[in-house]
DNA sequence: CTACTCCATACTGTATACAATGTTCAGCGT
DNA sequence: ACGCTGAACATTGTATACAGTATGGAGTAG
């Protein structure tokens, strides 16, 4: 397919991981759905090599399981999984925050505000694809604020599976993404303010908050595991 | 080579990663040593496929750098890495030995007196390679514990980056062994008696405890970054 | 009717061939 | 002498062919 091919011009395993990765998070691809390689490489238009490179790439970020000989499929979100990425976020995503506060990078910071500001707008018009590219814009900022690559790699890894739980439950209570936007803008605040103790606070606050916020409504759509 | 063959024979990708990890953390393969596919592929007698995918596996645990096109190289080891991979292990070993503490598998915990008899054995004969032998096999032991596969995933992509900083210091400063010895026998002590705040609190002491000792020799060894 | 065996099939794993790109160094011009 | 250009080379990226194994279903025995 020639628009496939276009649009995997530059490196084609990681678009491809990309692509992917947007259908499960977005629960096109729906989990446990089985995965062959002969199919991904026949829809996008490129050989199994390339698929095959993807596929490992999605399994190191935790959206699809690998079982040697046997195949790969969408990992099963599971109330036991959501609740192990929300305990591992607090302390890695309060880490992030606590550095990007204490950072100097005064250009890169000053993305943050416009960043609130399209979150809160697709949250007033109810976009919920809109408000999650403006989420994922400001914790790719974050990260890059707070220069711990190692870091970067690990929440790399975690926000993926983050994202996917909660996309899940803003596309069917959108109302819970209100107590994502006001503790995302205390954040900001406490970074633009270079106060690193309370961003990390307040992002360990945050996190919980939503972690406890979302999960009765998790436990009703989702198997224990 | 046949040799390699057998040992190989399971999963040809994960064999050949650890392999090669084990050459990369003993130092055997120095820092920034270009690895081209090619030569791997000889060394153990298989085609690039597997190859490729064992380093694939490598720069996911962030022992070598991959830039597209223009190659693989063993990742340096910086001062600045060194700071990275324990700012991010005190706060994920630490729920990691809280979870073991809290977790029910009597026989698994069963182990560990076992394992640190092993440490202390090891370190009465200074034998480094044998420490580091029971060392990771206790940290394995505390992730199955544990349970959390995603926390399990996180650190197994931190461990072995971490590991290869402490072979390094021990190697040359067998003394700092002794703090790990002693702190492990209390983290233990505390996952035993199930006090998952003491195994918490006893673990992030021991890291940070680590870091700052083995920090000034470090500096002097390697570069900022 | 059930359970077990065996075979066909589909898929993953590995090897190899081919394409494309980055690197290096000789040769030329300034 | 120095810098630039370009072509040969080395190496990665992709495609395809082949090998080996897990799965599912037909067929048969109990």
């Amino acid at each position: 397919m020639d628009v496939a091919r276009t649009r995997l011009s530059l490196v084609i395993p990681e678009e491809l991981a990309r692509l992917l990765q947007e259908e499960i998070i977005s629960g096109r691809l729906a989990p446990t759905t089985r995965l062959t390689e002969e199919e991904v490489a026949q829809t996008y238009g490129v050989s199994r090599s390339p698929v095959r490179e993807a596929l490992r790439l999605l399994e190191r970020d935790g959206l699809v399981l690998k079982a040697p000989r046997r195949g790969i499929w969408v990992a099963p979100m599971t109330l036991k999984d959501f609740d192990e990425v929300y305990a591992c976020r607090i302390p890695l995503e309060a880490l992030a925050a606590a550095e990007a506060a204490a950072a100097t990078d005064v250009a890169l910071k000053d993305e943050l505000p416009a960043i609130l500001a399209a979150m809160r707008a697709a949250h007033g018009d109810g976009d919920v694809q809109r408000f999650f590219d403006a989420d994922v814009r400001g914790s790719t900022v974050i990260y890059r604020l707070c220069g711990n690559i190692t870091l970067r790699r690990l929440l790399a890894g975690l926000e993926k599976q983050a994202l996917r739980y909660r996309y899940f439950i803003y596309a069917r209570a959108p109302g819970a993404v209100r107590l994502s936007v006001e503790g995302t803008a205390t954040i900001y605040a406490a970074i633009l303010a270079g106060d690193a103790p309370r961003a990390k606070a307040e992002t360990e606050a945050l996190i919980g908050a939503i972690w406890r916020d979302i999960r009765p409504a998790m436990a009703a759509e989702i198997p224990a595991e």
